[in-house]
This record gives C-alpha cells, sequence and structure tokens, in this order.
RNA sequence: GCUGUGGUGGUGUAGCGGUUAGCACGAUAGGUUGUGGUCCUGUCAGCCCGGGUUCAAGUCCCGGCCACGGCCCCA
C-alpha cells in the first residue's frame, strides 16, 4: 500500500460536497461584490517568491529544478501569482480590477490540523484603486463571506501598520542602529502580543536617547491598542495621543481620518461581525502591507485560530507597474474554515435534486438506455444498475445508494408500454407510460410531492 | 526546530508476553425465479514499517513513518 505524502488529504464524496458547497458559496459572495475568478499555474518560477518574501522563504517551498534547470516551486500563496498575471496580461482591463481566486498551495512546514502541506486557499485582490472606501469594500467582503459560512463565532481585528510604523519611527527607535530592523522587530513583538520583549527592547536601549516622554506615550498607545484592557475610542486615542510640529501632526490625522473613514464605511456596507476590534499592533508581519490590515479569527480553533487575512500592500512595483499600487485584498484558508464549519456543525450544502435509480431487468437495455440518456439530458441524478442481479438486490442497492426514486423495467413493462416509478420514502408507486416525457413528469411530481 | 500522546480488518473498537487476534458496522453472495429498509446464513478483510529482547511480541525496548496536541514559525 503506498500512502499518501505528507501533510496531504484525500476528499471523500461527502467531504467534497462540503467543499464545493463552499467554494461556490464563496464566489457566490464574491461575485455580487463584482468580483471574477481567475486562475494562475500552480507552479511558477522561484524568483516570483523570493522576489515578494526575500530569499528564505525557500526553506518553506517545494522548489525544483526543470530539465532545463530552470529554479521552479509549486506555489506556496496566489497573491504574487495574480499580481504576475496582472502586470503580465491585464494591463489594458478596466481598472480597478476586482479578482478572486481558488486553489491549493503548498508549504513544506510540519503539519497538523488546520495546517497542511498542501492547503487551499480562497481570497480575492482589488487592483488599481485605494482609499477608505476600496478598503471598506474588502472588509465588507470579508465579512459577508465569513457570514455566508454560517459560523457564529468569529472575531475581526482591524488594524494599521502605517499607524503603528510611524508611532515607533517617531519614537526614534529607527535611531537606535543601522543594520537593524528595529521598527520590524517592534512591530512583530507587538503583533505577537510579546509586551514584555517589547518593552525590553526599550530598556536594552534606553541610552539611546528615548525621552520618558515618549516611554509613556508608548505605554499609553499600547495600552490604547485593544490588547491591553483599554477605554473608549482607540482611534480617537491615538488622534488626541501626540503632539509635534504642525506638519507631521496634519499627517496623523490624516491617516487616521481615513482609517476612521474605512471603519465607517465597513458598518455601512456591510452587517456587523460578532466581535469587531480596532487594534494599532496588528501588523501581520509581512513587510509588503502598508496601510490598514485586518485578521479574521475563529478562537474554537485553538492554536490556529487565523481563517483570514489581508489588508493594503504595494507589491505591484515589483512588476513595474508601480501606479497600480496600492493594493488592497485577502486570503482566506479554506481549509481552515470547514474545520470551524465542521466544529460549530454547521453547513451551507444546497438541497440535493432527487436522484433516480433505473433497474433494468434482463436485456432491456436498448429500450432503457435511450431514457436514461434522456433523463440526464433533462438534469435529473440517475443511477444505472450495471449490474445484471435480482431485483432485491438491486433494490437493496437503491436503498444503500440514498436515491428517492426506483424504476424498474423490464420485458413485461416494454411489452405493456407502461412501467412503474416508486418513492423509497414512503414506497408510493406511480404508474408512467414508457416514454421521456410522461415519465419526466410523473418522477418531477414524485419528487416535488414527496 | 523543540516537545507530548497515539497508531489492531474499509470504519469504530476488544485484547497489553503464549488467543484459531474477539465484537459491531461495512462490502459481497445466498434465503427459489419482478419490488428496498428488518431478519438469518456464508464469504471478504487487520495487528503502520524496520531492527532488538525473549523459548514465545499487536502486547516490552530502540529507530523510522503517519496522525493528533503544545511551543517556535507562518511570505
Amino acid at each position: 500500500m503506498v500512502e499518501r505524502p505528507r501533510g496531504t488529504r484525500d476528499f471523500g464524496v461527502k467531504e467534497m460536497a462540503e467543499r464545493l458547497a463552499l467554494e461556490r458559496g464563496l464566489d457566490s459572495v464574491a461575485n455580487c461584490h463584482g468580483y471574477n475568478r481567475v486562475q494562475t499555474p500552480i507552479f511558477e518560477r522561484l524568483d516570483l517568491f523570493t522576489a515578494k518574501s526575500g530569499p528564505e522563504v525557500v526553506n518553506q517551498l517545494y522548489a525544483f529544478k526543470d530539465r532545463s534547470n530552470r529554479d521552479l516551486t509549486l506555489r506556496p500563496e496566489l497573491t504574487a501569482p495574480v499580481m504576475r498575471m496582472v502586470a503580465d496580461s491585464m494591463r489594458a482591463n478596466a481598472k480597478p480590477l476586482r479578482l478572486s481566486y481558488f486553489g491549493q498551495c503548498f508549504r513544506y512546514e510540519e503539519s497538523k490540523k488546520g495546517r497542511y502541506r498542501e492547503f487551499y486557499q480562497y481570497g480575492i485582490e482589488h487592483i488599481g484603486a485605494s482609499g477608505p472606501l476600496v478598503e471598506a469594500e474588502v472588509i465588507a467582503l470579508a465579512i459577508r463571506m465569513m457570514q455566508a459560512t454560517g459560523l457564529q463565532d468569529w472575531t475581526v481585528r482591524i488594524g494599521h501598520v502605517g499607524v503603528l510604523r510611524r508611532i515607533l519611527e517617531q519614537a526614534g527607535i529607527d535611531d537606535w542602529g543601522d543594520s537593524e530592523d528595529f521598527v520590524g522587530d517592534a512591530m512583530r513583538l507587538l503583533d505577537k502580543g510579546d509586551y514584555s520583549g517589547f518593552w525590553d527592547m526599550f530598556q536594552d536601549n534606553i541610552a539611546m536617547d528615548i525621552s520618558d516622554d515618549w516611554m509613556d506615550l508608548l505605554a499609553n498607545f499600547v495600552g490604547a491598542s485593544g490588547k491591553i484592557q483599554r477605554e473608549g475610542d482607540p482611534i480617537e486615542t491615538a488622534r488626541e495621543m501626540f503632539q509635534g510640529d504642525a506638519e507631521w501632526l496634519k499627517i496623523w490625522r490624516d491617516i487616521l481620518d481615513d482609517f476612521e473613514a474605512t471603519i465607517r464605511a465597513v458598518g455601512a456596507l456591510a452587517p456587523t461581525p460578532p466581535k469587531l476590534e480596532i487594534d494599532f499592533t496588528i501588523s501581520r508581519g509581512l513587510d509588503y502591507y502598508t496601510g490598514m490590515v485586518f485578521e479574521f479569527h475563529v478562537p474554537s480553533l485553538g492554536g490556529e485560530s487565523q481563517v483570514l487575512g489581508g489588508g493594503s500592500y504595494r507589491l505591484m512595483h515589483l512588476f513595474d507597474q508601480p501606479d497600480l499600487d496600492p493594493c488592497c485584498g485577502f486570503g482566506l484558508g479554506f481549509d481552515r474554515v470547514l474545520l470551524a464549519m465542521e466544529n460549530e456543525n454547521v453547513s451551507i450544502q444546497k438541497q440535493e435534486r432527487g436522484q433516480i435509480a433505473v433497474i433494468p431487468l434482463k436485456d432491456v437495455h436498448a429500450q432503457v438506455l435511450p431514457i436514461v440518456g434522456g433523463l440526464r439530458d433533462k438534469g435529473h441524478k440517475v443511477h444505472l444498475e450495471v449490474r445484471d442481479r435480482g431485483l432485491k438486490r438491486a433494490m437493496r442497492w437503491a436503498n444503500g445508494m440514498g436515491v428517492d426514486l426506483v424504476m424498474i423495467i423490464g420485458e413485461r413493462d416494454i411489452e405493456s408500454g407502461n412501467i412503474e416509478i416508486k418513492r423509497l420514502a414512503d414506497g408510493f408507486t406511480a404508474q408512467s407510460n414508457l416514454d421521456l416525457e410522461s415519465i419526466d413528469e410523473v418522477i418531477s411530481n414524485l419528487l416535488h410531492l414527496g
């Protein structure tokens, strides 16, 4: 027996039905917001991802060389490929572009529940426009998608890396050294919620001329960010927090005004999520985010609770299209959403059309097969008994398949031109002429009146 | 990368040094020839892999693989 590679999964019929239903559900929400699906290759040139995320990502990639010694890799994410495609072949399209995508991605890392080496991501990108309305549209779409899953227990956290970065830079953190990325370190620590690590960083560098005033402001700011018990409106708190020269203050207030406008517009565009936090310590650990960032969490998932994340970013400049920056988008962890739906026992299965089993007795295929084909043409779900076995067995099979109706056709029926169609749920049997139209009508009646 | 737990037919499980490795569900064939779900009978099918200890190993030990969990990480 050959085993499945580690971190991969098979999806059986039942599981696939759930997955398809979710995919379609998400598609339908995306469509309502003006988004359309695109698809990119499952492998790409390696440098697409090293350009985006740095050379060290190779360690987590399924990278390989092809026969011409080209460096390729299975895609670890979908944003960069979509950006690449836009720069490649969608330059003439009217902007902004609203694109959605779905597919598997690959990362070479330890697999566990909610974290696989082959995983599925659904995402959207809004390209070629920016501002509070764009961001609000994107967040609103994310909220509606989560709502469409039927999940009850989830949290939206919205932050702004521009705000965070500006505060840290104003505090003079970037003056501490030239080789080290103190701002980045500080952001990561805050993002992790490692406040003691954050403050240790200050203690260690106390000689670096950070004024007591700034220390107090930072303490205040972190406190206002939602992770620590806070009072009042975090945006308002941030707005009034700093004094400074007029020019800097204006920029600061403009950013916060825009951010506030985004939040307001989200409230107008989308239903209120179960829980919403404004939190300026979110940084998502990615360098290319430049403005608003957000994450959706499902607490019941435990350690791997983030199911959706995104924000405003600059990547198009990597493809010589800087005028399209910043863009805004998010990725949704398809597998994790499914896990959460399983946990909460919700489902977006739409009602299946009734299924019909057709059981030919003896050799009547010449007469039966055209009817089977005809019924399928009309959209019925038809299971044909392909084995030559006794009627009793065939009935058991039909029952086991879970079909709604059974149609038995033998020589007797061919001769009389009259057949019986039985509804398994209650045993009710209806007569029909042996012609497609008549059968179609009887079947429809039986299914609807069931 | 570190660490914890576990792996018995397709599924769920019992057995914890010597058993024909038990049970249930399942699949399949019958219970006499054109009507299912119940019932009865037969059949199919299992100790994750490799070493070691022992007269004897699903059962104990070591390694690997896989799964699940806790840290780390998560472009």
